[in-house]
DNA sequence: CCCTTCTATCGTTAATTCACGATAGACGAT
DNA sequence: ATCGTCTATCGTGAATTAACGATAGAAGGG
């Protein structure tokens, strides 16, 4: 009967995991699905680190807008800010940013059911 | 001048080709940046294939709500569906799927930078 | 103190998203 | 033909998103 529960319990908890990594990989996919945060993330992985009005001279945005961007992107984890005087530095989160590649790598077909295509 | 010529030409497509791969990552990502919708391919990598009723029988959702999910991850390339009697039967792009996770592996630190992180 | 630089936030507007119920149309069985 | 199953689409309403300009507040310099 405890044993029974335990294995109750041990399921549940990756019932409960299972579920909140597809959570965790939506809320990651969203703060990337914007063609603007996209070339962000890559602005800042291509240079030691920047400033907000660094990337409002690359992107065709205003700079409140900008601003915005990174707010979802911060608010996501994928990216994190240094202040720096009157200016914010910001990077991208290393660990994030493997945990996102990771879930999305995660998504994979089950036992035997690799290259099934149905007739379209 | 035509050496030259030819070799901004070379760079202009790179670029163009880089803000197309910027621009499908988006897409790709905006098309998984919700919790239904994730589960929606997770469900399709995990078993044959499966018909719009199991789905709806799977997610707390209306089928109609379903169906225009699956609108949106087809149209982003992600899934696709063949007809079957009165039944569509949905399965996941393998090679959409694979050019995503490419994307997203292409992620990574420019020369020099790796492991980089700003003071937070 | 004033001025400048820098960025986040606010408010606004228009567009898009997300959920639902209703329904049309395709298909198969009788 | 009718009926049942199945799904995409439509219309609706509420919430969210994405763009902008204006501005407040932080920081530094003279």
């Amino acid at each position: 009967m405890a044993a029974k529960r335990g294995y109750r319990d041990a399921e549940q908890g990756r019932a409960q995991e299972r579920l909140r990594a597809g959570a965790e990989l939506a809320g990651f996919a969203k703060a990337l699905g914007h063609p603007a945060r996209v070339e962000i993330v890559r602005f800042l992985l291509a240079r030691d680190s920047c400033m907000c009005g660094d990337l409002v001279d690359h992107l065709p945005l205003a700079q409140s807008t900008v601003s915005q961007h990174l707010r979802i992107l911060k608010e996501a984890g994928l990216i994190q800010g240094a202040i720096d005087g009157p200016r914010v530095c910001y990077c991208v989160a290393p660990r994030a940013l493997a945990r996102f590649q990771g879930l999305v790598a995660d998504l994979r077909p089950g036992p035997g059911l690799a290259d099934r295509e149905c007739e379209a």
